[in-house]
This record gives structure tokens, sequence and C-alpha cells, in this order.
DNA sequence: AGGCAGGCTTTTA
DNA sequence: TAAAAGCCTGCC
């Protein structure tokens, strides 16, 4: 189906944001992207088709229940970002400006704890990798729509019933414990995950931070990427830097509430990009 | 209480 | 060899 989407949008800087590790451009170097994206137990493939036109291989049913949802379609960025004050503050109106087109995914909470328990110092291609041999390891195996197959994010009974060697064998290192721990915490209800999208952000990153493995940082991304409490701001190596070199005086959170999070999307994609050393 | 050093698996540059 | 979207433990 073809679906025309005329707020920000821009796939690739959405696949390059680190906010999900499953995506596929099938079509490097060209200049239209075209991505396989596996979500969950679902797979699409989606290609622009220029001029804000895309196409996606679902039917209507699957695009109104999933996908439309997961791309936040139905939040304006445009708006977001012009609430951004040139004179004010310009290093974020030119980060916003550069980076336009990253949205916040509604992505399963479920798979970004345990996706970002895994990211925890290691670098995108590592991510990537792991989380594809999870999958292999415990998901279901299926085909999609070009008779390619793939592999279901896994349940956390599936995740938690795999040994510390398998684990292992999904080059998760020091993280296997982790990630077993938190399977069993969400398997055995310890933790309710979809309670906490209603929850406000300190009871959220509380209840999260309990889990084994889970700090604030990762706790944050788990919010951000998985709750969509898109006023969760994840401090990184890469922001901290930001807020040191750029905001020394204090970073404006109350300016930038309830949008903090999206705001650090464009920041952080922005000192990557540029590249920034020290 | 809150801060800090050291260690941890593996990959990437 | 250092760094990588860090966290845990032990010590002060």
């Amino acid at each position: 189906m073809i679906k025309q989407i005329n707020d920000d949008f821009d796939l690739d800087k959405i696949a390059e944001s680190g906010q999900c590790f499953r995506f596929e451009r099938i079509n490097p170097g060209e200049q239209l992207p075209a991505y396989r994206i596996i979500a969950g137990a679902a797979c699409l493939y989606m290609t622009a088709l220029g001029e804000g036109a895309y196409d996606l291989d679902c039917t209507a049913e699957e695009y109104e229940s999933f996908w439309s949802g997961y791309f936040d379609l139905q939040a304006d960025y445009r708006a977001i970002r012009a609430r951004i004050d040139k004179a004010a503050d310009p290093f974020l109106y030119a980060a916003a400006e550069s980076e336009q087109g990253i949205r916040i995914l509604r992505q399963d909470p479920w798979e970004m704890l345990i996706t970002f328990i895994i990211s925890q110092n290691r670098n995108i291609p590592a991510i990537r990798r792991s989380v594809e041999m999870l999958a292999e390891a415990c998901g279901d195996q299926r085909v999609d729509r070009r008779g390619r197959s793939y592999y279901a994010f896994p349940a956390p009974e599936a995740v938690a019933a795999l040994s510390q060697e398998q684990l292992k064998d999904c080059k998760l290192g020091y993280r296997c414990k982790y990630v077993s721990a938190a399977a069993a915490a969400v398997m055995e209800g310890a933790i309710d995950l979809t309670a906490l999208k209603e929850a406000d952000e300190a009871a959220t990153l509380k209840a999260l931070t309990a889990i084994y493995g889970v700090g604030k940082k990762v706790a944050s991304c788990i919010s951000l990427f998985g709750l969509h409490h898109v006023d969760a701001f994840p401090i990184d190596v890469w922001v901290k830097r930001i807020l040191a070199q750029e905001y020394p005086d204090g970073y404006p959170y109350d300016r930038y509430r309830p949008y903090n999070g999206i705001y650090q999307q464009y920041m952080f994609a922005y000192y990557r990009h540029m590249g920034v050393v020290k």
C-alpha cells in the first residue's frame, strides 16, 4: 500500500539513530531508501518513493493496528521542533534542523529492555549482531512477504529458558546474567512493563533500575524507546560531552518539557555526525 | 548517604 | 591498544 507522510520522516536517520537495531537497508547506496524492518514478531518492507510517499508491504489493517503507531505518525514533530527558539538555543536549533526526520518509534518495552541491556559498553554493529543471534537462538522463525526467513524477537519465557552457555554464544559476554535476570523478572511478574507506560518518570526509573543489570542510562532508554515517555533523557558518554561543552551553565529541562527525550535524540545524532573528539 | 576505582566479554576502529 | 548509548561490587 502507498502512504503519504507529510510530517518529519527520514528512514535513514531513524535507522541510524541508535534506538532500533533490526532495520536493514536493502538498497545500499541508492538515493531513495528501502528497508526491511523487524519489530517484535512483524516484518515490513518499506520503500521511499520520494515527495513523502512510501510503499509499505502490509495490509491496511496491519498499518492501522500496528505500523502507524510504531512510527508515531499521529505526533507532529514539526510542531515539536518549532518550539525551539533559535536565538535562545542555537545549538539545539541547529541539531534539530540537521537531524530533522528522526522520530521516537513506539517499540515493545520487553524488546527494549533486553536490547538496551545488551547495548551497554558496545557499539552499534555489535549490538545488532547480538540481538540477531538472540532472536535466532530462541525466537520463532517466520517467512516474510518476499520469501525470506527471519526470527521474531523472543518472548520472556524463551529467553529465560536459555542456558548461560547459549547466551554466551550470542556474544553477550558479562551481560548474560543480566539478560537472564531481566527475563525472569518479567516472566515472574516482578516487574510489569505495561503498567509502567502510565507511571510517572520517577517511579518508572525506580522500577527499571531494580532489575539486575539495568542502571540509570539503560532505564532511561527503555523509558524513552519502550514506554514512549518522550520526556525521558538518557545520559550516556555522548550526552555527557554535550552537556559539558554546550550547556556549561546547565541544561534547561523545564523549558523543553514534555519533549526532552526527542530533543535529546536530535542532539545525540548531531554530535555523533559531527565526529566530535574528546 | 553518595562517590570512585576496578573489573567485566567481545567487537570495532 | 583504546573505546564502545554501562553496570556491579567493594571500599571509603
